[in-house]
DNA sequence: GTTGATCCATACACTAATGTATGTTTTGGG
DNA sequence: CCCAAAACATACATTAGTGTATGGATCAAC
């Protein structure tokens, strides 16, 4: 992903330089914990260990800063959901490892989580990032749906279904992360939304 | 809590006198515009016209009128609970009358909503607001419960389901608030999840 | 070894926001 | 009518942040 330019030449290899992509992973640490709205060129420029000369040399403004950062999101969004196809046999299968994925696997990457949280947020005041966020839960639920074609023959049961468990995956990773005790909790939510989908009631 | 203060006498009653509450009404449309991170006390003085002179009479500094609003916050989502108590006959007509409450109704409320998701985004860098959002989280939980302890008798599988609909719920106005054709959709969803609580599989 | 481009530092001007200190008006009570 | 407290205004000091202009160092290439 990053390019190996910083592992070059230099006689004095205490300072690499650095690049757009270097600014950005910064950025998106900042985003991850304070949000959109403390992702300052001051802090940031601390945080790499140089001046504010090299940001404004790599990017025109902030606003540069944000639409660029915005931008690689929608773009790796995109661009793992074909991670989201997996080759189990059976549909449960496939479906609890859709969720496990979705669920366990995503609460792991806190940060990616946190980022996640951010950008949705800012889209609630920030006209470009709504459109992307909306981009991006679009292109996920149609993904989704290629899954619960094969557990309903209607299509628009086909399309809440798959909205449904967006929705519900999507608000656990907002009431659940970084809660005491989350992990154990997520897998039995996640075992409860593969019974469900599957039409599978308990035992009672 | 609020005195009659501001509806006394006055020669010129075309300056009204500001209460703390409408300070706290004022920072609520500001949260929910911008949230927390855009809560400035200048711009809130400007919408109160007046100055900066009267916010520090009746609040300390910034941090107390966001304390404030945070308590009042929780005050009443924690006192808004009693209504979640239907008075509906069998188990199917208080369920459904719970998720239009928490859905449909929900959606009609949008400044509702904004401050619901601005406090809850503030929560992952406060750890004060992290707290109060545990509570009422907790607390529309448990109350829930009681709806679905009349669906099973497994108390684990009874908090799981609760559980379920809730961030099911949350997710709902975090994916569907402010999208285009909300309404249908949220309605569908809403009869999706009431189906899939009482344990209704469709036709096919 | 000079040159041009790249990358970063420095210095300045400007804005917005907080907090504080003090002055001014308004209001209810005697 | 007057007074003390409440409610608000004004002015100042301070801080943090952006953007710009310009200078300096470093590297690739010739």
């Amino acid at each position: 992903m990053t390019d190996a330019r910083q592992t070059r030449r230099r006689k004095t290899p205490e300072k690499a330089q650095l690049t757009r992509d270097h600014w950005l992973d910064a950025a998106a640490g900042e985003v991850a914990a304070g949000g959109f709205s403390h992702l300052r060129v001051l802090t940031l420029s601390k945080k790499l260990g140089v001046t504010r000369g090299s940001f404004y040399w790599h990017f025109k403004d902030h606003e540069d800063l944000v639409v660029s950062f915005l931008d690689r999101w929608r773009d790796r969004r995109l661009h793992e959901l074909q991670y989201w196809k997996p080759r189990g046999g059976d549909v449960e299968t496939e479906l609890r490892q859709i969720l496990e994925l979705l669920l366990t696997d995503a609460s792991r990457n806190i940060r990616r989580l946190q980022v996640e949280l951010a950008v949705r947020d800012f889209a609630r005041r920030n006209d470009y990032a709504a459109d992307l966020v909306t981009e991006v839960d679009e292109a996920r639920i149609n993904q989704n749906c290629e899954l619960y074609e094969r557990l309903s023959s209607d299509p628009q049961r086909i399309r809440d279904l798959s909205l449904l468990m967006y929705v519900a995956t999507i608000g656990s990773q907002v009431v659940l992360t970084g809660k005491k005790g989350d992990a154990e909790t997520i897998r039995r939510v996640e075992d409860l939304m593969a019974r469900v989908a599957l039409g599978q009631r308990d035992e009672d």
